[in-house]
RNA sequence: GUGACCGUAGCUCAAUGGUGGAGCACCUGGUUGUGGCCCAGGAGGUUGGGGGUUCAAAUCCCCUCGGUCACCCCA
């Protein structure tokens, strides 16, 4: 039977079969940001378009072509998320949160939405966890925010993990590296790929994380931004490469390493996993000094990263890491005869009410099914009610595991249940 | 937006221009009321859609839709 509807290009269903992973990044997530002292904010799935112009920056490939624009019916320019920061950076100054103990650390999880051609770990929605700190240059917080993200992974139970690092300065010292870099290009220029001759004029930062063989040579020569860097950026880099050093912390300084958002400042990071095919960053982030004046708060300094939820979740299985396991059914509650039915279906709503996850067969079917879809739903325990176990104010339990088979009083069931499943855990 | 490859049963895949199959999964039976293993049977397809070539198309051609991967770029 061909269905009739898909789902949209881009998105995905997730599956009961998957929701195992799913529930442990979000279990695992909560429980790490109370340790670190980050809350939780939820904000809208739309904004206006112009927060993202204005936020995210005119020129980027997110606002030049992957939104997900409409006009509602009061005429309203709307976006779906493209990202959470700058959602986020509105609510911070909406919401005064600058008159608040600095910093104010947040984090947001949601579905984020960018209109793009799907491949391995891109979708047109993905989920974020997004980790934003407002209020604070130090680059202590630059060490947290770094930490965190490191923690998050050793959690999830990742080995190999690539954290890659870079500063990309501040409008003091960019423009002057950006100059240079420019000036280097155009003495090269006859040796660099077509890309690159378009992203020279438009991007030039990007022509370093160029993938092009004919382009590798001009790169590996190409000035190093840290050698640019303005006397406050430079400092601000040693600190926190101190930190993170003391900590044992494993990074590589990637001088390719850059940003495809405007809002970035200072150090960029991202981290990589093995084995998910192109798009291997499953996390990355940054500061952002400049962001929330830009959209018409008060200069504020910030720091952050964001997490892809569907690349984690890849490059976990690709590294054959298995979340636990969800709940199961324990109990399956089988039942034989007009008589037995209706009490069948009041025993397991009592074994519900007692917290045993417990199922119970529908419609009226021959007892060797009842047996089969118990068996098929993995059960440790069934429960077969029929008339004579009903004259005897009896259950017979089976052991699915063992092959036993049983007769436990009606009304010492549920106390029995309780104590053998207990046994299990 | 560009490029490559691919669309056959719920899933994984056969059928190389001549009657569309298998394995797994599903349902029923083999056992008056007993799962898994085994055996027997059953159900399930407009071969993504449309057009063309041909006596004949899942197969060849064109268009279209969808998927996958890569580029651009990004989580």
């Amino acid at each position: 039977m061909a269905s009739k509807y898909k789902r949209p290009t881009g998105t995905l269903d997730i599956l009961p079969e998957d929701r195992a992973y799913w529930r442990f990044l979000e279990e695992t997530i909560h429980d790490l940001m109370s340790i670190y002292g980050y809350l939780q904010i939820d904000v809208p799935v739309f904004e206006h378009t112009e927060l993202y112009v204005r936020g995210v920056g005119e020129g980027t490939d997110i606002v030049d072509k992957e939104m997900y624009s409409f006009k509602d019916k009061g005429d309203d320019d709307l976006t779906l998320r493209p990202e959470f920061t700058a959602g986020i950076a509105r609510a911070y100054v909406e919401h005064g949160m600058y008159k608040w103990p600095q910093p104010v650390k947040l984090y947001a999880i949601g579905p984020v939405f960018r209109y793009e051609r799907p491949q391995a770990g891109r979708y047109r929605q993905h989920t974020q966890v997004s980790v934003e700190a407002f209020g604070e240059e130090d680059p202590a917080l630059d060490f947290e925010i770094l930490s965190l993200a490191h923690h998050l992974f050793d959690r999830l139970g990742f080995k190999r993990l690539y954290f890659q690092l870079n500063s990309t300065g501040c409008p003091v010292c960019r423009p002057r590296y950006i100059e240079a870099l420019k000036a280097y290009y155009m003495e090269h220029y006859d040796e660099i790929d077509e890309d690159c001759k378009r992203r020279l004029k438009r991007n030039p930062l990007r022509v370093l994380d160029c993938k092009a063989d004919q382009c590798q040579p001009v790169i590996a020569g190409a000035p190093k931004i840290i050698d640019y860097l303005c006397d406050d950026c430079r400092t601000h880099f040693d600190t926190l490469r101190g930190y993170l050093d003391a900590a044992g912390f494993k990074y590589v300084i990637n001088h390719r390493l850059v940003r495809g958002l405007d809002y970035y400042t200072k150090t960029v990071f991202e981290v990589w996993a093995e084995g998910i095919g192109a798009q291997a960053a499953v996390c990355g982030g940054g500061r952002y000094d400049g962001l929330v004046e830009e959209i018409g708060g008060p200069p504020t300094p910030g720091v952050g990263f964001g997490a892809g939820w569907e690349r984690i979740i890849l490059a976990m299985k690709a590294q054959g890491i298995e979340p636990p396991p969800l709940p199961a059914p324990q109990v399956f509650v089988a039942h034989l005869g007009k008589e037995a039915k209706p009490k069948a279906v009041l025993l397991t709503a009592t074994l519900r009410r007692a917290g045993i996850r417990a199922l119970v067969a529908f419609g009226e079917r021959s007892l060797k099914s009842q047996m089969r879809e118990a068996n098929r739903r993995g059960v440790r325990y069934t429960l077969i009610l029929g008339e004579g176990e009903l004259e005897r104010q009896v259950v017979a339990v089976r052991d699915m595991q063992q092959g036993e088979q049983f007769d436990v009083p009606l009304d010492r069931i549920v106390e029995w249940l309780r104590e053998h499943l207990q046994e299990q855990e």
